[in-house]
DNA sequence: TGAGCTTCTGCAATCGATTACATTAATTCT
DNA sequence: AGAATTAATGTAATCGATTGCAGAAGCTCA
């Protein structure tokens, strides 16, 4: 059978020292003198020794891990999100633990046991739908420094925050589709509750109105981010009694959907119809036509959130800490826009 | 500050039985005494108890955590398939560690220091690009047992498998453009060196002579899975001396960027070409024309994954395991693949 | 009645690393 | 030279749950 891996001890022997000192070489090499440094980085060498995690986290009260929490793995918006986390936690010797909300909610499990548990040192939610329950017990809760939000948040809590500038995004959005001439511009909103959405949504018809351009009721669609909300939009569009000739979607993933059902309804974006969405997706550039889109730099999102929680994590005293990152967003033009036919 | 969280101390104190009643009480309940398991409940309640996973982990010499090894997190392909894995831990009680081979590599890590730290107690590995070295390295781990591939596999290394059916994807590809009328049919594989390429590849090309089809070499023309090997397969394509009617790509990405870039030529898709590809991703149903695809489960291959390594993590001995998971495939016909003009 | 079982519970060692405190050796200072 | 300081290492307690072993209590049966 497999031999045991070899522990603090088995270096300890083999180096001719105490379990302390060893200790103390791995992390603190400079109390230590040079020669017993050597002996024991040997040691450790024949020994094959890796540090035992559990042991550490016991003794340390550290999980050196970190948990983020989806609304839904399947949704590759978050993909990249995902990828800048856990860069950074790598980095610095964490790990990144992964649960769904849906998930953990489905199966009863408190989400506060991650941290009660010692599973992991803080969290990182990426979903600011949360049942309001659940954030009123992550308030309430002994660790709520360790809680941290990201891209959405919960209006009202007060948690870090790290999100990127919907509001400049959706103006943007808006200055761009005036630009090319368009007047008559309508708006599919994100799904009812959402603070993105309500942000998009204000910044949209705050711009709006900035410009002095007419916003008739019905060019504010009502939708969510899914696909086929994408899909029921067009087909409102379709139906109005005075069609805009621009459409500002909340998320890509909604301008395409939008795009498609459109299409078999056999309008042309954009010559029958400018179309663009929010988040600049991968697969925005590779759409047909390719999605005009607010891009946000989702790698940085997710650098600057594991960032930031594991400031808090490491220095929890450190008071003057600026509770929110802003993440500036930029205009990518592609083809889904156009002068007004 | 904080008050600590309660320990199975407190919880006994409080019952006034001692720390190993209350223990066996939480994890094997019929050994204890009725009365004294309803008194040690409440007294889990009263003090709020959770047990820490740090100590329990130290002490059974368990991590209670699988870590999944991605090739890219930022592809949506593995998202599924990881929603699939987490559900299947989490009934277990088994959290999901995540990271990228690309950082691991990056950052010096070593991958069976996971392992080997009693970080995980076993993992999933989505990548068959690894690294010979670092293959050759899990082969001779002392854990050899709780590693597992998942999707793609290494070619000669024999780990525990679950794949999904790809001859027979490949096959049913070629057989439904031959039923649709094409006989000239091209193959867009995808990166050399991949299991899956040469599989899918393989099957594609025995098919195609099973059917007695003639097969020019300029039909098959090399990609990877990335979305410019589509465009430059589709410029191939272009420039072929006799162009095939239906081209089968290995992947859907592969066969988005295929017809976008066809489409930037005025080419039309599937009136001057079927295009096929394989995965079914969520996209595809969406993208214009919707795309004809080979579907794999990928909630279900990431659950008999999750499924398989907790059997052998869990009861090591149980020898007659079959080390190998073949999960269907199934044709979803959408608007991509036409009969030929 | 008392030997032999069963059932329930407690004692205390253990997992492997960290760290406060004590100890020893070496160096500096007056 | 002897006191005072500094540097390097060791001793042993500790983190919190699990579990082998043993003891106590209750039962059965001859």
């Amino acid at each position: 059978m497999a031999p045991k891996s070899s522990t603090l001890q088995d270096v300890a022997r083999v180096a001719g020292v105490s379990t302390a000192t060893v200790s103390r070489t791995l992390s603190n090499p400079n109390v230590v003198s040079e020669s017993t440094r050597t002996r024991v980085s040997e040691a450790v060498k024949t020994t094959g020794y890796r540090i035992n995690r559990a042991a550490r986290n016991l003794r340390t009260q550290r999980a050196h891990s970190v948990l983020v929490l989806l609304p839904d793995l399947a949704n590759p918006f978050f993909s990249e999100i995902l990828e800048g986390i856990s860069r950074e936690l790598s980095h610095r010797g964490y790990s990144m633990l992964i649960a769904s909300t849906k998930q953990v909610h489905d199966s009863g499990e408190r989400l506060l046991d991650y941290l009660d548990d010692a599973r992991a040192d803080g969290m990182i939610i990426l979903d600011g739908g949360l049942d309001p329950d659940v954030v009123s017990m992550l308030e309430n809760a002994r660790q709520t420094k360790r809680i941290l939000f990201a891209c959405e948040w919960v209006e009202g809590a007060d948690f870090p925050t790290v999100r990127c500038e919907n509001r400049q995004g959706a103006r943007e959005a808006v200055n761009h589709l005036y630009s090319l001439g368009h007047r008559k511009i309508a708006h599919v909103t994100g799904p009812e509750g959402n603070v993105l959405m309500h942000t998009r949504k204000d910044a949209f018809v705050a711009q709006i109105s900035e410009l002095g351009l007419e916003l008739k009721p019905e060019w504010i669609i009502a939708g969510d981010f899914s696909i086929s909300a994408g899909c029921a939009a067009a087909q409102a569009w379709i139906a109005m009694e005075d069609r805009s000739t621009a459409v500002f979607c909340a998320s890509d993933q909604l301008a395409m959907a939008f795009i498609a059902e459109l299409s078999r309804h056999g309008f042309r974006v954009p010559e029958d119809v400018s179309v663009m969405g929010f988040d600049d997706i991968d697969f925005a550039e590779q759409f047909i036509p390719a999605l005009t889109s607010i891009r946000q730099d989702r790698l940085l999102i997710g650098e600057t959130a594991a960032n930031m929680l594991m400031g808090r994590i490491e220095s929890p005293n450190t008071g003057g800490d600026e509770p929110i990152a802003i993440i500036p967003v930029s205009l990518v033009v592609r083809e889904s826009t156009a002068a007004p036919g």
